[in-house]
DNA sequence: GCCTAGAGGCTTGCATGCAAGCTTGCACGC
DNA sequence: GCGTGCAAGCTTGCATGCAAGCCTCTAGGC
């Protein structure tokens, strides 16, 4: 059963990226929740695809740390641990001050300033008309912006699992209260700000804050 | 992962890993140097297995940046761009100064104590035989030693990925000169004091010096 | 001599057969 | 009624056949 995908964008690598994003995905809204066996079996005939595939996507997603494989027995969804939620915002703040630091020594600032000015610009759209979703991929593409804009390419690496990591999350504990959108534009003005005025330590602390009140979100 | 079967007999859940292990080695230790490309047919006959554990492998290398598979092409050995160390030091750098900062946070620099001082002990007695490979183990363990006792599993998982690269690195570019082992383990005294005296910001600054002279030896 | 077209050999991606371990549940002996 | 052992069904791990894309090299026309 080999079936030729007339409309699915690559036919190059669809069906193990298929299956990882699909299962990815699955895991990430919750729809798979921690704790949960899965099996490959399963799974491959929902997207129609054999073993191979489906086989290969649990190893990434295990090499992810969001499965756990366990020898002739199946696999199990890896429950979040307690801490998951402190572990991953200390990360990223870790992460994306060394980041906006390097930027700023780099005296390459200047180039994002444009781009983090229309993030802004769209993020203020979205408030206004209280669209939730896309104020967050706003503010995801604002953090990732500064990140790529340091051009550490292990820090942009790393930040792609964080992003999992915090969409999981997100999906699970996180309640988004729109009164707090505001805030958070007001934190990416000051975050564009600093990297501006080349102050790498005004950056971190609002940073800090900034992920503060992510936590408090919880 | 199992060591349990020494015997070559059954070999557990040694193929894919084995294949793993072996061509990861070969590249960290510069045997398959950046821009060569590999075929896993090549390879597979090496280990004497057959193409599906090796294409796991494979997989597994591409997703931690260190292949780079092209579409019905081949693989490549990713080179190691230019920024590579800076890329790798500095995210030492963040990651650990940050799990130091909890560690300390959670009141939890006692129970490191110990341990720490017995790889300060093994680090001074390496020096005293001159014997650099044992030292620089006993390094990457102090270093490992912070962060998993900040208890931050995704750090850990970064470190992992970290620990690799700067391997690949000190292989390829960096000279380690004996009389610089005395400097670092001074660096470690003075980060194992900071961490006691639960002085965190002395902690980030003296790992910045230390990373910086790592960063001086290519 | 040069350019082009095509065939063959390489590569990987996927499907599927086979092996082997673990779990479950039933049947049989006591 | 209770305990033990075996068998069947699940699971994954590995081997291998097949398909299809890409590169190269050669042969033939000009």
């Amino acid at each position: 059963m080999n079936f030729e995908n007339d409309e699915s964008a690559s036919p190059a690598q669809a069906a193990a990226e298929r299956a990882y994003e699909h299962v990815k995905g699955a895991i990430i809204r919750g729809e798979l929740a921690g704790g949960e066996s899965v099996s490959e079996n399963a799974l491959r005939r929902e997207l129609d695809l054999s073993r191979t595939p489906m086989h290969e996507a649990f190893l990434r997603l295990a090499a992810e740390g969001l499965l756990s494989l366990e020898h002739r027995r199946g696999a199990v969804v890896r429950p979040m641990p307690p801490h998951e939620a402190r572990d991953v915002l200390e990360m990223r703040e870790a992460i994306e001050s060394a980041a906006a630091a390097r930027v700023i020594a780099d005296g390459a600032a200047g180039d994002l300033a444009s781009a983090l000015e229309s993030l802004l610009e769209e993020q203020s759209r979205a408030i206004e008309a209280e669209d939730v979703p896309v104020f967050i991929d706003a503010d995801s593409r604002f953090h990732s912006a500064v990140i790529e804009g340091s051009g550490n390419t292990v820090a942009v690496m790393f930040t792609a699992t964080l992003r999992d990591r915090q969409q999981r999350l997100r999906h699970q504990l996180m309640r988004v209260r729109p009164e707090q959108l505001q805030a958070s534009l007001e934190h990416h003005r000051e975050l564009a700000r600093a990297l501006a005025e080349g102050d790498a330590t005004a950056y971190a602390r609002t940073l800090h804050e900034h992920v503060a009140s992510h936590r408090g979100a919880l």
